[in-house]
Parts: C-alpha cells; structure tokens; sequence
DNA sequence: CCACACTATATACTTAATGAATATAGTTTG
DNA sequence: CAAACTATATTCATTAAGTATATAGTGTGG
C-alpha cells in the first residue's frame, strides 16, 4: 500500500499518551524548573532533542498548573529572559503515585505482548 | 483541584495510543478472525471486558484494512449473521514487526522512569 | 408467526493529545 | 543597533479514542 508503513517508524507520533506528563512531574518531584531547562532534562528520560516539541512542552505545564498538579512563579532577576518557574504541588505528588500504577500495567501488557509475538514469529521461522 | 485526579485511574482513557491495532494484528498473526470474535481473544492481552470499546474495535479493522495490514471477506454461510473475517497482510506482518520494536522502546522508557520514581519516592521516605 | 433477545457490523458526534507553525518579547553580543 | 539566542505562549490541524446510536440478520419462546 502506499507509504506511511515505513514512515511510521521514524514519525514522531509515538508519545505514549501523556507519558511527558509523568516524566516532568517526576522531574519536578524534588527540584524546581522552567520550561526550557525541563527539555535538558527530559534527554536523560531517552528522548531525543527532535521528539521534543516546545509547544507541547509548554501547553503541558499550563495545563497541569491548571488542574493544581504543579503551581509556578516568575523567576526574580536571574540573567536572560525571564522564566516561569514551576513547583510540584501535593495534588501533584498523589497523580504520580496513580501514574506510577498505570505505567506498572502498561508495562505488563507490552511485555505479554512481546512474549506472544516472540513466540508466534518463532513458531513462523521454523516452519 | 476539583474532581479528576482521583477519577483519572478508574477512566478508560489511557489506552496505550494505538496498542490495540498491535493487539490485533498479533491475534490475526496465525488465524483469520472477526470482530466480535476477536473483543474475547482481546480479554488474554490484559484487557476487561468494559474496556474493551466494540465501536473502537471494528473502526481500528476497517482503518487497517484501508491501509493494506489486514484484508476482509464476508464468511460463507455459517449460523447466526454473516461476519467479516478478517486476515492479515503481508504488509501487516512487517508493520506488526515495527511495533514490536517500538514497543521495546516504550517498555524501556517506562522501566527508566519507574525505576527513577522508586529512587526519588524512597529518599522522600527516608527523610 | 411475531415480539424479543442476541449477534454482528458500522457510523456520527465529541473530546483529548499531539505536532507544526507562528507570535511575542526580553537579552546578549558583535 | 542588528542579529542571534533564550523563553514563553498561542493558533491551527490531525489523529486516536470514547459515547451513543443505527442497522440488520438470526434464533427462540409464547
């Protein structure tokens, strides 16, 4: 069939649903930070520079701080632009737990699935 | 802070994006199925039964029908109403070879995160 | 035989997550 | 002062998924 099979692979639409979200939650678990500097940060959680969408990055955080999961406040005069500095909240802390649950099931179903899949293409090959 | 963080774990909304067409195309690996057939054999992957979304299912199969992973025919006279069987593609399989490299990745991510949630949520405890 | 329950498939409407592109503005540096 | 850089924010479009509803054939009990 036409493309789209092979540029799948390389697109950029895999984010697992709002997995972001629970990275920067984790990040933001016992330091502070803004925006920009949060991207850093998110490499060391196996995300490469290109997967990391500013915009979404930033919508993000407002929504959080709108749903009481982090709060923030403009930086006082450090050099350079300013930034909105943002906190974790308690709310914040008890939505990572839940996530932490989550992603423990997830986790299981993708390795189930996995264990299938090397089984039934093992199964092929011997054929 | 209103309601939603407590609700968010009992939601259905965290599907993991697209896992159910992986789901399929595995379950269609080695044998023809169709729809209705396939939400029971979803149940082995982890799923409940509530869910699992029927209007989800058959408009995921006729989406990966347009893209050339699985192809349909309507079965020949069985009892009861007549079924679309669904069978996978050649295309299918490579595209299902994909995903489980994706996968890999996602699970990998996950491990990273939960294993750096452990750390910050026991030094928390510790204090 | 007809109402009803059940099996099976399909589609319309809506919401939510995300990416791409763009806007805005202050800062630093040459 | 212009250009490059840092930083934040918003608009637009696409995609995935849930909810609700539609359609229709089949089998069964009264």
């Amino acid at each position: 069939m036409e493309q789209g099979h092979d540029l799948f692979c390389t697109s950029k639409h895999h984010m697992m649903e709002r997995f972001l979200e629970v990275c920067l939650l984790l990040l933001l678990y016992d330091e502070t930070g803004y925006g920009y500097g949060l991207i850093e940060k998110l490499v060391h959680f196996g995300f490469s520079q290109e997967e990391l969408n500013v915009s979404t990055l930033y919508r993000t955080l407002r929504k959080m701080e709108k749903e009481g999961l982090v709060s923030s406040l403009w930086e006082e005069g450090g050099q350079g632009p300013r930034r909105r500095v943002y906190e974790i909240t308690e709310a914040g802390k008890k939505n990572l737990d839940q996530w932490a649950g989550i992603l423990t099931i997830r986790k299981a179903r993708i390795e189930k699935l996995l264990l299938k899949y090397e089984e039934k293409t093992q199964n092929e090959r011997r054929r």
